[in-house]
DNA sequence: CCTCCTTTGTCCTGAGAGTGGAAAAAGTAG
DNA sequence: CTACTTTTTCCACTCTCAGGACAAAGGAGG
């Protein structure tokens, strides 16, 4: 099939085809009541979205009492790829244009590696997801990398973790090997975007995602978009300083939130406590695998170890402290708390409550949720095509 | 004369009105370059303002080369009434349409005495005005009040320093009052907006402005829009912990910024200063007035006092480290430092500066400026203009 | 003062967007 | 089979708006 290429026309059509996209397949009648256009308007901006292909008639509705209405929907050989690029894996997605996921694979591979070497890995694991059938082609692809993007362009700028992806044009390398419109933006901006589209964030209009995995980021969405700040950076936190003269942390700077609790430094401080027999469970685990991870110190936890529940009731009362400040200075209607140690459950989730409930004006904290994200691991490949369904469903 | 309550029918209309405000007045022709509207739609919709008298002809511009243009204006009857309650003092200013000051008055009042009392004071000081003759009456009214306001109502929630105004229909009350129409905000918003408007932050889309007055909080501006919050209380950071176990605060936590740095707290530390004769400067000033207030730091600062100095630095240093955490959360393209304790000067700006430069990454801070507020006690009064112009100009 | 050129303002026509009524089409309920 | 409802199509009419033609007003140079 040859893949689509036509964009709305005006801003009906682009909210009728998002009606469709957040909505799935939907009668012409229902689509009236939702848009506050004329009868004759919506017939009209319906038969040229028909025109375009990208949706197609669907059968009839049930009756609503007379006569039934036809059912239209999303082109349903329409295919978006989202590409969640994490810090040790990558995650890979098909997805129709409602963005429901028809395939998904994760591969661990360091990001460091650089961007030609993830790139191919990319395109090799998009190749096999094409292989099964899923999709003959891409009509668009949202990619997400662990690190400030300049959006517009679509490049990543001075990554801390990622130094050799500086400047490289990844939205318009990809867009080139892929033959499809590309955006790209942050990681942690992605996870929010899935949350909001098909996770616990639906229903607020401004939020903060919080994701603690190998680094901590914080996606930050006002009046339902994504806010990137002035130069792509906004929601860095890993860096606030958290304990007043604490850890030395890669930045050059000393107690940074990420150098006393991330993936990395749960592992190292697990490590520890595994080498100096202050934790049973943990030093077995360590015997076993010659490593320990953030895994092993919720598996350990879950066993009643104290040390690893420690561990976690500690990061989680230092990221509390900082997500206190945050959540007083942007009084947001939700805090999702998402990433690889989401594992670590609510040992986590009730350190944090706490501080940022003690730490925080009623005023803000009345009646403000602090929820684990809904997704897991397919909320950053869910926000990447949601990425690129907004950039495709928006007037050209 | 009456007053005008026409309305921006459209919003073309409303556009042109903001041009007018913003730039002064301007010729037909010169409108038309700033709009992308085709000559006879611009000649209908300026008509049509004409006819509301919003705006009157103004003479003849200068020839660009060929038939000199028609200049039109703002109707220059138009007040507007910009009011910005403090903790302490009032201010009350009278605008033109295109929101300069006219006439500005300032009085000492303790918000506490509460709406009631507020309120005749602040009429009081609108009819002092009028009866210069500056106006005749008012076209709007912006008022800022020192707490948190539920703002599409105009109504004051939980206010910390003003218990006495939670819950009272400010908005509804002054309108009734003064037979216009009113908005209400956070008098910190309405510094950013003043600032935004005609000082330091004209050209900044994402901008924190940090009022440190008697108590300390920051308006929040993204993509050019005060960003308010969920419940209107964004922008709260006194209450965020800069001191780890530090001391008690008000709010029942300990270690609040406000707690260790604002008009109130520098006032307390300069007296127990004082009475130690830790400082021969604020020492003599106490003697003479029985008091001290944060002028009386920043004189003895200027006179060399080590103490002062250090009672300055110490606080901007408490500020800066919060600061630089926004920094990293945010990302702005500026930050305004504003409020009573400018007279604090450069010797506070070097030690944010320094905390900031320092506490955050350089992908956030390579281009942030860090500068002082440009409209000093005007900014608020500016500001409340600004808000009620921006309610009023734009379409109905 | 006159001519030529530029800019500004006004008028007019035609294309397109959009509304709402009428009627046909397709159901349901009894 | 009839009466009523909902959906869809068709059509006439209004409104908006762009852009061209032209008139009005001014500058520059002779």
């Amino acid at each position: 099939m040859r893949r689509m290429t036509a964009r709305p026309a005006n801003a009906h059509q682009a909210r009728l085809l998002r009606l469709l996209r957040d909505g799935g397949p939907n009668s012409r009648a229902q689509l009236g009541d939702q848009v506050d256009l004329s009868r004759s308007k919506l017939a009209v901006e319906v038969d040229r979205l028909l025109e375009t292909e990208l949706v197609v008639a669907d059968g009839l509705a049930a009756s609503r009492g007379g006569r039934r209405s036809h059912n239209i929907r999303l082109n349903p050989h329409l295919r978006f790829l989202g590409v969640d690029i994490g810090a040790t894996s990558v995650d890979v997605a098909v997805t129709n244009a409602e963005l429901e996921i028809l395939g998904h694979i994760n591969q661990p591979m360091d990001v460091r590696e650089g961007p030609v070497a993830v790139f191919e890995q990319v395109l090799s694991m998009a190749a096999k997801l094409r292989a099964t059938g899923l999709a003959e082609g891409f009509d668009g692809a949202g990619i997400g990398v662990p690190g400030p993007v300049r959006f517009p362009e679509g490049i990543p700028v001075a990554p801390p973790i990622m130094p050799g992806w500086d400047g490289f044009p990844v939205r318009e390398a990809l867009s080139q090997e892929l033959g499809c419109p590309v955006m790209v933006d942050n990681d942690v901006n992605l996870m929010a975007l899935g949350e909001q589209h098909a996770g616990v964030a639906r229903t607020v209009a401004d939020f903060l995602c919080v994701k603690i995995g190998t680094g901590i980021g914080c996606g930050i969405v006002v009046g339902g978009e994504v806010y990137r700040g002035t130069t792509g950076s906004a929601g860095d936190i890993g860096h606030i300083q958290a304990v007043p003269d604490g850890r030395p942390c890669a930045c050059g700077n000393r107690g940074c939130l990420e150098a006393h609790f991330s993936g990395a430094a749960l592992a190292r401080d697990a490590t520890e406590a595994a080498e100096q027999q202050r934790s049973p469970e943990l030093a077995a685990r360590f015997e076993a695998n010659g490593t320990l991870s953030a895994v092993d110190v919720a598996a350990a936890a879950a066993a009643g170890d104290a040390t690893a529940l420690d561990l976690i009731r500690e990061g989680g009362n230092r990221t509390g402290q900082v997500i206190a400040g945050l959540v007083s200075f942007f009084n947001p209607g939700l805090v999702v708390i998402g990433g690889g140690v989401t594992g670590l459950g609510h040992t986590l989730l009730a350190a944090i409550r706490t501080q940022v409930y003690r730490g925080s004006l009623p005023l803000a904290t009345g009646n403000l949720p602090i929820v684990l994200g809904e997704l897991g691991p397919t909320a950053g490949v869910i926000g990447a095509a949601r990425l690129i369904s907004d950039h495709l469903f928006s007037p050209a």
